[in-house]
DNA sequence: CTCCTTTGTCTTTTT
DNA sequence: GACAAAGGAG
């Protein structure tokens, strides 16, 4: 053991050594903690602490997984550590006592795109205008108050005369409503109502506190009111808790993380040592400098000083593009060129600050054959399809919940319309009973007509489903409702690009149920369930393949890659034009410390790259460089600039290069969300005049009355011989001359 | 009443 | 350029 400590740096084993008590430690990036956290999980089971005693909370699922490989590594006994994320663990405690606090173990989880359904529902019932207050929004709203532990109750009885919050109170009451109704929860109340769970149960308490004598919690700086208050439940009794943060790199403010748990902690309590990491071993001094030159803007830091012994490193390579198109083709050929340092895939990441700049990256990638993976975006899980399945196993485990009813019930088509549905609705409404048990009850509803038949059919469909649950393994039993509702066969039907595409996605889905069930020893479908609901794309990450990493800012912290590449550089995306517009500075407070995140990643290398043009919603946008540029130490920064109007090399679509047009230049310095209207659509040509005659594929022939410029596109007025005068947008329904 | 076509909105970031 | 809501045809 002792041997082992002296691997650590006296800070470090002071952390290691520090067993009870509470216990603050400030860890700059870089700064070793995580083989600080395992070191100390080592320590304390080598001290005699029952490894079943010990709890240790990671931001993802991966971090835990991480975690625990590597105190196993240390010591055997590691793999009894409960490590998890919050979520997790309160997934964990609720199905054991949830019922305590009116639900039924088999509860579903919403994720986000449940959640808004629900909202919207409840908006539709209440006819409440969405030009007012957009169902994401309230949402949105709604989680802030419940990460800060605000109930619908007091936050009704709290609000004024302010309007909006009035609507915002009403539609959190009927969600509390839903939910519940639903036997559902969001994600927010996994945390919110376990802690309810708790307050309002102290022997339930008290049995944790005596499981988890020792606690420790990593990426402090991004845990919200009500994890914060979780830990502090759990920790009351004995009052052994680490927690690990930097106040530099939270980044999850917008989702409710309250920096001020950094400051608070030393006043909850009272005798809690601070420990300071502040030797950094990840980047050259470049980079370091860099970083804490721009972090320096922030007010209200936690003092700290960051430094590194290692060497001084190559300038940050600042890459001025005009183009999105031109950015991606220097980030693809400078991988290329640093492939021949001998630099390997793996050592290289492309960062950006929303999910969308990924694809023109990709693109190139692909044409220059570099292998890549992406995560984040669209996650698997949230595709239609999966979705739509996921939400067969929901109903079979909870036919409370509506919202996979719903989504469902007509998936494939079988003639249960909004109509239908809305009458079964009333009707479990008016008998206080559930849609579900509303379905069983087809012949009783009023004028259902001819659709009762199709009621009665899928009433029986699901009942079958839910007793083949009971006999099948869950990858036979996903197989089964496949093939009974004929979902595969519609797409094989369908038969295009995408419908098959989705069918591999299927395919893989079921794969990934073997998976699960070879991998876990209780294997139930509740569980199966939780796991998926629960996953990032984040955790699929594994160290063994040899490719290029692109991902967002925010999915990047706790990573490190030798090469950095930071794209997008450019007011209005990065920092976002939300940030810049919401009036509230420490919303760019947020951004910056997103940078600092960002360039902290880089361990040997930084590019920081933008564009003057890029394509956004289909037109160009011109952005200026961010303004975070020139907050970064110039000498430090080799400058490039490419020259203007050069030939862009390559193109995937069939706009070649005589289609191109010149963009229109705009004065520079003026953020191109201000100036959004652009005046003539490019990139589409026109083959006709006004008077000639075209053809549409569904209204025949007609002559060209009038032609608009509209968005990126043109508006056409056609006077058809069959249908009479239309307006169409030329580009989209594909008018061809005749 | 359902389904298909057209129109509008969107884009932060994620457990 | 993607997807859901609205709008119109059968």
């Amino acid at each position: 053991m002792k041997e082992r400590l002296n691997t650590l740096n006296p800070m470090q084993r002071e952390a290691v050594l520090k067993t009870d008590g509470a216990l603050l430690l400030l860890a700059g990036a870089g700064s070793g903690k995580t083989r600080v956290l395992t070191h100390r999980i080592a320590y304390l089971i080598e001290q005699g602490v029952r490894p079943f005693n010990i709890l240790a909370i990671t931001f993802t699922n991966k971090a835990a997984r991480e975690m625990k490989e590597r105190v196993f590594n240390i010591c055997e006994e590691g793999n009894q550590v409960l490590v998890s994320t919050f979520h997790s663990l309160c997934v964990r405690i609720l199905r054991r006592d949830i019922d305590k606090i009116g639900y039924t173990n088999k509860f579903t989880i919403y994720d986000s795109d449940d959640s808004e359904r629900l909202i919207k529902d409840i908006m539709k019932d209440y006819k409440i205008n969405d030009d007012l207050l957009s169902p994401k929004a309230a949402l949105n709203e709604i989680g802030r108050q419940k990460d800060k532990l605000i109930t619908a109750t007091t936050y009704a009885q709290n609000v004024d005369s302010d309007f909006r919050k009035k609507l915002i109170a009403d539609i959190y009451i009927a969600y509390e409503e839903r939910l519940k109704a639903n036997n559902s929860l969001d994600f927010d109340d996994l945390i919110f109502k376990t802690v309810q769970l708790f307050v309002n149960n102290p022997d339930v308490l008290e049995y944790y506190q005596e499981r988890f004598k020792y606690i420790m919690v990593d990426e402090y700086q991004d845990t919200s009111t009500s994890q914060y208050t979780l830990i502090k439940l759990l920790a009351n009794k004995y009052k052994n808790i680490c927690v690990v943060g930097d106040d530099d790199q939270s980044i999850y403010g917008w989702r409710g993380a309250d920096i001020n748990n950094i400051l608070d902690f030393e006043k909850d309590f009272k005798d809690a040592q601070v420990i300071k990491l502040e030797q950094n071993y990840r980047s050259s001094k470049t980079i370091l400098d860099t970083a804490n030159f721009v972090i320096k803007n922030n007010f209200g830091r936690k003092e700290k000083n960051l430094w590194t012994e290692n060497e001084q490193g190559s300038l940050i390579n600042y890459e001025k593009c005009n183009s999105d198109r031109e950015e991606a083709v220097f980030v693809a050929n400078e991988i290329l060129n640093k492939m021949k340092d001998g630099y390997s895939y793996k050592d290289f990441a492309i960062l950006y600050r929303n999910n969308s700049l990924s694809r023109i990256l990709e693109e190139q990638l692909v044409f220059l054959s570099i292998p890549y993976k992406l995560y984040g975006g669209v996650n698997f899980y949230g595709r239609k399809e999966i979705k739509d399945i996921i939400s067969y196993l929901k109903v079979l485990e909870n036919p409370d919940d509506e919202i996979s009813l719903k989504r469902i019930i007509n998936v494939p088509k079988r003639g249960i319309g909004d109509a239908t549905i809305l009458k079964a609705s009333e009707y479990a409404l008016n008998n206080n009973i559930t849609l579900f048990e509303a379905l069983s009850k087809a012949d009783e509803i009023s004028d259902l007509g001819r659709k009762t038949k199709s009621v009665v059919d899928f009433y029986s469909l699901i009942s079958d489903f839910i007793k083949k649950a009971g006999e099948l393994s869950i990858p036979d039993l996903i197989d089964y409702i496949l093939y009974k509702t004929e979902y595969t066969e519609e797409l094989r039907k369908e038969g295009t690009d995408e419908a098959l595409g989705r069918i591999s996605n299927l395919e893989e889905f079921v794969s990934k149920a073997v998976e699960y069930e070879e991998s876990e020893e209780d294997v139930s479908l509740t569980k199966f369930l939780e796991e998926v609901s629960l996953v990032a794309d984040i955790d699929s990450m594994e160290d063994g393949d040899n490719v290029v990493t692109l991902m967002t800012l925010h999915s990047s912290k706790g990573l490190e890659f030798p090469v950095v590449f930071i794209v997008g550089f450019e007011e209005g995306i990065f920092p976002t034009y939300r940030a810049l517009t919401s009036g509230n500075p420490t919303d760019i407070e947020e951004e910056r410390r997103l940078l600092y995140v960002g360039i902290t990643r880089a361990k040997k290398e930084l590019y920081i790259t933008n564009a003057k043009s890029r394509l956004q919603h289909g037109r160009y946008i011109n952005n200026a460089t961010s303004s975070f540029f020139k907050e970064m130490p110039q000498e430090l920064i080799n400058i490039k600039e490419k020259p203007e109007k050069q030939k862009i090399s390559f193109s995937t679509s069939e706009e070649t290069s005589n289609k191109y047009r010149p963009q229109p230049s705009y004065k520079p310095n003026v953020s191109a969300y201000l100036k959004r209207d652009i005046p003539a659509p490019k990139n589409v040509f026109l083959d006709f005049q006004v008077g000639d005659t075209v053809k549409h594929f569904k209204f025949g022939q007609g002559t060209v009355l009038k032609i608009e410029p509209a968005g990126a596109d043109y508006e056409v007025t056609i006077s058809f011989d069959n249908v009479g005068e239309k307006k169409l947008m030329a580009n989209l329904s594909k008018l061809k001359k005749a």
